[in-house]
RNA sequence: GGGGACGUGGCGGAAUCGGUAGACGCACCGGACUUAAAAUCCGUUGGCCGCAAGGCCGUGAGGGUUCGAGUCCCUCCGUCCCCACCA
């Protein structure tokens, strides 16, 4: 028999799809759009399993729905800004955006060989002029709409890398590169005003019903929106600050614990103590030891609370004979709500933990229910539950709801203050100090101030000969890039010198492939005929920071009239990893799975160095890294096997949220199933086979309409594990069919079922079988078979029959019998009258169609 | 500290609406083919008792709702993820 040989198999299917131009999408088509996206991938140089998993569920979907009769858009292109081109400049001297073409040269050959059928013809990377040019216009867009604006704003500075850090590059407050403790520093920033989108990015959130409620839940907390009180209190006039100001104000979620208050405290960085500071080194002491604390999960676990009385006091807003005195604390962050609050030892964990420590009061002004107001003390830990306000004026007697708006009210009436929603979220800061970006389209004149680059001088392109030797922007660097004239007076000036976070070019791509060359950034015609996304695929660990940028940008771009759909991704599909095995030598030194030959002794299994035959230790399987030597690469997979091996296997065995782990063992029994199919096409019979009936026929009939039927509802799903299951299923029907002119019709039907379904999986393998059965065309092409409910329903049901819950007998009736019939058919069955020797039975339970209990005793 | 998810054989997992738990794959074991091995093919495999027929137990633990619970509710245990001195 001759074997199934990828090698010459695969690369011949390519060639037909590319040659055929089959999965270019029709702007023109007049079927229903479906838009298919998985998120781009950064250049590093070399595809991984994980993205391999992450292209195949895209295209199995994408193949899924040409077969359905949908115009698919299944674009692709380059996340290739970033640092690692920058470092790769620094160690190896070369230039990154040659190293980056390179790598996206050798990535665009592998992803093609594992035969995705992408729409390359709208192929573009973010670090194409052509691109960022347009990026920069919709820079300059948002900067008129007032959605960019600058600031000086706090950034982490790394100072030996001398660079600026996003937040995601800081870990437990060191810089990720250097390991050096980051500093925090003020720079002049660009941010864009994402705050102003709070209220319809989380309101929004309701209208995703094909997102994973864990990221709806994850970006409403990270939006963090509460409900709450903005209220001055009034310095006490004979305890002010010198500069005599009005009040101090803060921002408190629990207005119904005001008169538990027993202290307010601002944060080391609040302008009241700075404002101190500068007069009292006491004060400037204090804040500089705040800022020594670490920011690690432990230590803030462990924090001691540390605070500075300043003298001040303040009158408590409903008791005027009240003055609370003014603390400056460390645990108070500047950059939520104003910066200082109110003190409720009795109410507030850390409040209470301040409290202690100097001796500050606690006064219980919630009561738990059952608890009487003259005994109930908070000792070591607040009470933050439910009950009745006490001790509070014309709050007492009142549940917490209903106070808080009594006391929002009181404080309004009196100017106060007033009820106001903070959210977590802040304005996002875009400016990065980094030569391999998207230039910032701006011209700072001592005379004019920031002027945007006149539309016409766009794209500002970045400079050739970057010099990358040293830490820092290397685009400030440049010795000639920055200087230009004022667009607005011609004088002498200076171009921004900063990039912008690539998450910016993230944050739209999406919309470019509908028009990736258009004169304009955005097409409107082009993009409102594919947006949104139908479904968006990509890792969870962007759960917050790309799909929330990415839901942002198309909101205000629709405010902006440029497209007309507000959320960019309809369906959202959060992928897992692929995992393997470590091995370690005893010496602890990782070794990578070639160099290791595993063996089963029995039920246990053995690896051992394959040159030495040295016992290795095998590990738990964890995600795939370059340290621990457990990478394989797809290619290598593909060379064994044949892509279509591997791409079926990495779908198979797992669901496909859930993390895979990769093995030897299983990328075989995909190998075995493709073997197996290919096998049944050994013998086609002829196109013109006639159906005969039988029983042997009938019953290939019904696997074939059943599983037609299933693999469209595990695709359509996303249970593709399930999907491969029926097909192993599928083709061991097949197999087990005896072949004849008493079965040709129904052979002849399966296989042409089982090369249609098994094309999403393993489209190469499919168009091998398709041409075996002198089909014309591609199976790319070919429309998903259909399925007959004659054949999927069963005549006839087979009934379990329980006995108290317990299963007992079956019966079998025809489909839809009425309950009336079953229940006369299990009276009189035998085997369960035997069982039923000495009951009675009390009640009897037909489900038609499904079950039957019978309540005896 | 706050939020969320998950827990099913030796392993990955299936059971989509509350209706036969363990589909399918891996591993193991047995068999066929082979001088032999690999590959391939066929078959067994949740646990306990039993020669068998069959019986009992069984979805992290305990309780509840129901004729019926892996699935729904409560409590607990464990694992993982996200956020975090967020007022």
């Amino acid at each position: 028999m001759k074997r199934y040989d990828p090698k010459t198999v695969e690369p011949k299917w390519r060639a037909a799809w590319a040659a055929a131009d089959v999965f270019r999408a029709d702007d023109a088509s007049r079927k229903p759009k479906y838009y298919i996206l998985e998120m781009f991938p950064y250049p590093s140089g070399s595809l991984h399993v994980g993205h391999a998993r992450n292209y195949a569920m895209g295209d199995v979907v994408a193949r899924y729905k040409r077969a359905k009769g949908f115009e698919v858009l299944h674009p692709m292109g380059w996340d290739a800004f970033g640092l690692p081109a920058e470092n790769a400049a620094a160690e190896r001297g070369v230039d990154p955006a040659a190293w980056t073409r390179d790598n996206i040269d050798k990535m665009r050959a592998e992803l093609q060989r594992l035969g995705v059928s992408l729409d390359w013809s709208r192929e573009f990377a973010t670090c194409d002029p052509e691109y960022y040019g347009a990026q920069q216009a919709l820079f300059l867009k948002l900067l008129k709409r007032g959605l960019v604006y600058r600031r000086e704003g706090l950034v982490n500075w790394d100072p030996v890398d001398m660079t600026v850090l996003a937040n995601e590059q800081v870990i437990d407050g060191r810089g990720w590169r250097s390991d050096a403790p980051v500093e925090r520093r003020k720079l002049n920033q660009w941010f864009m005003r994402i705050t102003d989108y709070a209220d319809a990015l989380l309101d929004g959130l309701d209208t995703l019903e094909r997102w994973p409620d864990k990221v709806r839940v994850m970006q409403r907390n990270w939006i963090g929106r509460s409900q709450g009180l903005r209220l001055t209190f009034a310095f006490d006039p004979a305890n002010a600050p010198t500069e005599g100001s009005a009040g101090l104000e803060v921002y408190t979620t629990r207005p119904d614990t005001l008169f538990g208050a027993s202290f307010l405290a601002v944060a080391p960085d609040h302008p009241l103590t700075e404002q101190l500071a500068a007069g009292n080194p006491a004060v400037s002491d204090f804040v500089a030891a705040c800022r020594k604390g670490g920011t690690s999960e432990a230590e803030i676990e462990s924090a001691e609370k540390l605070g500075f009385d300043t003298g001040l006091r303040v009158v408590h807003p409903f008791e005027p004979d009240k003055t609370l005195p003014v603390w400056v604390a460390n645990f108070v962050l500047m950059d939520y709500g104003t910066g200082a609050i109110f003190g409720c030892p009795a109410h507030d964990q850390r409040d209470l933990d301040f409290a202690r420590k100097y001796s500050l009061p606690v006064l219980p002004v919630v009561l738990p229910a059952g608890e009487d107001a003259s005994s109930f003390h908070v000792k070591q830990e607040a009470y933050v539950g439910p009950g009745k306000i006490c001790r509070s004026g014309f709050l007492d007697g009142l549940e917490i709801e209903a106070a808080k708006r009594a006391a929002v009210e009181r404080i309004e009436a009196a100017g106060a203050g007033v009820g106001a929603t903070v959210y977590r979220l802040r304005d996002w800061g875009v400016s990065r100090q980094r030569g391999w970006g998207c230039p910032i389209p701006v011209i700072h004149c001592a005379a004019c101030g920031a002027q945007p680059v006149p539309e016409g001088d766009l794209p500002v392109r970045l400079p050739e000969g970057m010099d990358f030797s040293q830490p820092g922007n290397a685009l400030a660097r440049h010795p000639t890039w920055r200087h230009v004239a004022c667009p607005s007076c011609g004088a002498e000036a200076s171009r921004d010198t900063d990039t912008l976070d690539t998450f910016v070019d993230s944050s739209w791509y999406f919309m470019r492939y509908a028009a990736p060359h258009a004169e304009e950034a955005i097409d409107r015609t082009a993009v409102d005929a594919w947006m949104p996304v139908d479904q968006y695929i990509g890792g969870i660990e962007h759960a917050v920071l790309h799909l929330l940028y990415a839901r942002f940008m198309t909101r205000a771009l629709s405010d902006e009239g440029l497209v007309t759909a507000k959320e960019p991704f309809a369906g959202l599909f959060t992928q897992g990893m692929v995992t393997h095995e470590t091995y370690r030598r005893q010496t602890g030194e990782w070794l990578t799975p070639d160099e290791v030959v595993l063996r089963s002794e029995g039920a246990t299994r053995q690896a051992v160095m394959a040159e030495t035959g040295e016992p290795v230790v095998i590990g738990e399987p964890v995600k795939m890294s370059k340290s621990k030597r457990n990478v394989v690469a797809p290619a290598d997979i593909a060379d064994t096997w044949g892509v279509d091996s591997a791409r079926l296997f990495v779908l198979s065995d797992s669901p496909p949220e859930r993390d895979v782990q990769w093995t030897m063992a299983g990328a075989e029994g995909a190998w075995r199933l493709i073997s197996r199919v290919w096998q049944e096409f050994e013998t086609v019979p002829p196109a013109d086979a006639s159906f005969a009936r039988g029983e042997a026929a009938d019953a290939l009939r019904r696997v074939t309409h059943r599983t037609v039927k299933a693999v469209g509802e595990a695709i359509e799903g996303f249970r593709f594990n399930s999907g491969v299951a029926r097909l192993y299923e599928f083709v061991a029907a097949l197999k087990a069919c005896p072949r004849g002119p008493q079965t040709d019709g129904a052979r002849r039907e399966g296989l042409s079922a089982i090369a249609r379904l098994i094309a999403p999986y393993a489209p190469h393998l499919a168009e091998e079988c398709w041409s075996l059965l002198g089909e014309q065309g591609l199976v790319a092409t070919a429309p998903w078979p259909q399925w007959d409910a004659v054949w999927v329903e069963d005549d006839e049901k087979t009934l379990p029959v329980q006995i108290n819950g317990k299963r007992r007998g079956e019966v079998r009736a025809p489909a839809g019998a009425s309950a009336e019939f079953v229940e006369q058919l299990v009276r009189g069955d035998a085997e369960i009258a035997r069982r039923l020797d000495g009951l009675t039975v009390q009640k009897v339970i037909v489900v038609p169609d499904r079950i039957v209990n019978l309540v005896a005793s």
